[in-house]
DNA sequence: AGTATGAAAGCAATCGATTGCTTTACTAAA
DNA sequence: TTTAGTAAAGCAATCGATTGCTTTCATACT
């Protein structure tokens, strides 16, 4: 900002110790033409006055900006929010700036998102795709939006909702998993009939977690009784509507486990109103662990999903990329283990020790 | 990223105009000395190449990074990643980059941010400040650090939590005011004894909570008794506890105020687990307007701080700093107003309609 | 001795926009 | 007709780091 010649430069290192400012900027990178003896002598000026990089320039001149670009939904929503501090705090340890970009769910501001990043020449983009919930297939559409970004060779890693389609590196969490995880620990808290919320199953990380819950299901000798999966909205309202019609089943379920938090609350509530307790007549359980469930009455159990460490994971894979070589087709995908976070919604003993 | 001579620059323009780099960029600035008809020119050729300012090179040239800096105490925490959105929107619709620090509640990791910042050589920064909770004048530390902010001439706005010291601008919510509000609400309700829970009074937003408080209850003629104001953390537990005193009075309040949601949640654990009705018994209204305010049983009254319209209007008014010139002493202080959200928790009559 | 070999470092152009200082080309005043 | 005056635009340097191409030595080899 300071008009003032604050900044140490190259060339200011270059005058000190008889050099040009070449060397001095090989010396700074470690190019292996200059001697180790000036190398050293280099930095440890360089330490001496705090040398910085100047971004502008370097960015002027390799075209690099040592800037990443992310791309999510929401960043009020706390999954990415979190996500976000994760990514932050590896492209910070690098001396790599972010820049944030909301979709506000719609895919023609993610296009708008993709479209200013690459204008903006990042060096690469971590991103949650948003999916077109009008579209037949999701997916569709907002993998031609990345296809953008593919074609523009800039690296790009996938977290948490990813193209299956694209070979480039992804960090989900292992939601077949989660979906196992909760259905079995349900089954262990004794339920016998278990209801489960889904979202649109043909989003994949929902038809994963109908995956888990049907495995967890079978592994335990349950049948899979197809009228207790329901899929629709992810609202709070579509978890009362849904658990409305569970309970209104001759044979209704003892347990609900929901692919949302805002389900299960729904889910609460309704059962709540019309006087079933939770979880004594019925238990219940949520998936993405909010960090309100606490909060709740009863607390809901809920499974967690490591949003930080998904960032930050992303962020590392991400900034692998774009400093390596680019060696092909490196695409890897990171799975993380979810967690369950055993709660009084799903837990008669727990409730007992310490009431709701 | 690519190598492709993908961007246009100042001297294709001027090539294909038959002009100067100089001229073309002095017209795309609008510079006085350039002919009203060259500008023309120059702007109509720009649009139909999608002439982009190359930042590193402005930056480089002119020392402004078109960037500006985000201080806040944690970016998942609702109110501030709100606030965030909000600065977002107002930067990139300037073109405008942020950086974002968290200084996860301390006053060390704060000054760390503040020194990146500066280091970046950001044109501005726009900051809600870290109180330092062990020390005895909270303010006192953190405003050392925004010394320092000052000293570097860089455009600084606060907002929400503020130096009282510093003429800057600042961005506040009218605490004191969403303190009248609240406990006016719980008067109209037919509250007759109302406690408050506050937060740390030395720290300036809850004092200013407390004033209205006090203010309320004075204009409708009520008493102001110390014994129903108690504060101290801001945590739910803490709300637990404070609750947990007050019914224990001979002369127990029949509504709680909180300044934070996270108190009144407390609050109604307790009471709900020691058998009082809310609001049946005791009314309460929290202070924030969380977004699981909503989800709660019974749902949460609150206020709310309008915490992306703040994001919004400190970015505005940091941007109209860092691009006009400096005429000294402009600080100003914009305060928004609060807004009751009432609920369930703080209304019979809401309740009854639709219970719980 | 004479040249090949190569390590170490210097030179100068480059990236794109900006800006102080000219130059150009008229018009108005003397 | 000459000169001052001015509007319009060009020239060239600059910001700091990088990098292809040389240059400079010095050691090795025939």
């Amino acid at each position: 900002m300071s008009k003032k010649k604050t900044n140490v430069t190259v060339h200011d290192l270059a005058r000190e110790l008889n050099l040009n400012a070449s060397s001095v900027s090989r010396a700074l990178n470690d190019h292996p033409r200059i001697s180790v003896e000036t190398k050293q002598r280099v930095l440890k000026l360089a330490k001496k006055y705090n040398y910085k990089l100047n971004k502008a320039a370097y960015t002027l001149r390799t075209g690099k900006g040592k800037t990443i670009g992310v791309i999510v939904p929401r960043i009020n929503r706390f999954f990415f929010s979190n996500a976000i501090h994760g990514i932050e705090e590896i492209a910070a340890s690098q001396d790599y700036n972010v820049i944030i970009c909301q979709t506000l769910d719609s895919t023609t501001k993610e296009m708008k998102s993709i479209k200013a990043l690459l204008g903006d020449k990042v060096d690469g983009i971590v991103a949650s795709i948003t999916p077109d919930v009008e579209a037949k297939n999701p997916y569709a559409k907002c993998c031609a939006n990345y296809k953008e970004v593919v074609k523009s060779q800039t690296p790009l890693v996938f977290f948490n909702m990813v193209c299956e389609d694209f070979k480039v590196s992804k960090v989900v969490v292992d939601d077949e998993l989660g979906g196992f995880m909760g259905t079995e620990h349900l089954i262990q808290e004794g339920a016998k009939r278990i209801a489960l919320l889904s979202g649109q199953t043909h989003l994949n990380i929902y038809y994963r977690r109908l995956e888990g819950y049907k495995r967890a299901l079978t592994r335990h000798g349950y049948p899979i009784d197809e009228s207790l999966i329901l899929d629709g909205d992810l609202t709070e309202h579509a978890g009362y509507e849904c658990t409305r019609k569970l309970m209104a089943m001759q044979n209704p379920p003892d347990a609900i486990f929901a692919v949302t938090d805002y389900l299960a609350i729904g889910g609460i509530r309704f059962l709540k109103r019309n006087g079933y307790e939770v979880p004594g007549d019925v238990l219940v359980c949520g998936f993405m662990n909010e960090p309100f469930n606490d909060l709740l009455q009863p607390s809901l159990s809920s499974i967690e999903q490591h949003s930080h460490q998904m960032g930050q994971t992303a962020a590392e894979m991400l900034l692998d990329e774009v400093m390596r070589p680019k060696k092909n087709a490196t695409a890897q995908t990171v799975v993380l283990t979810p967690e369950l976070m055993t709660r009084h919604s799903s837990s008669l003993e727990k409730s007992v020790l310490t009431p709701g």
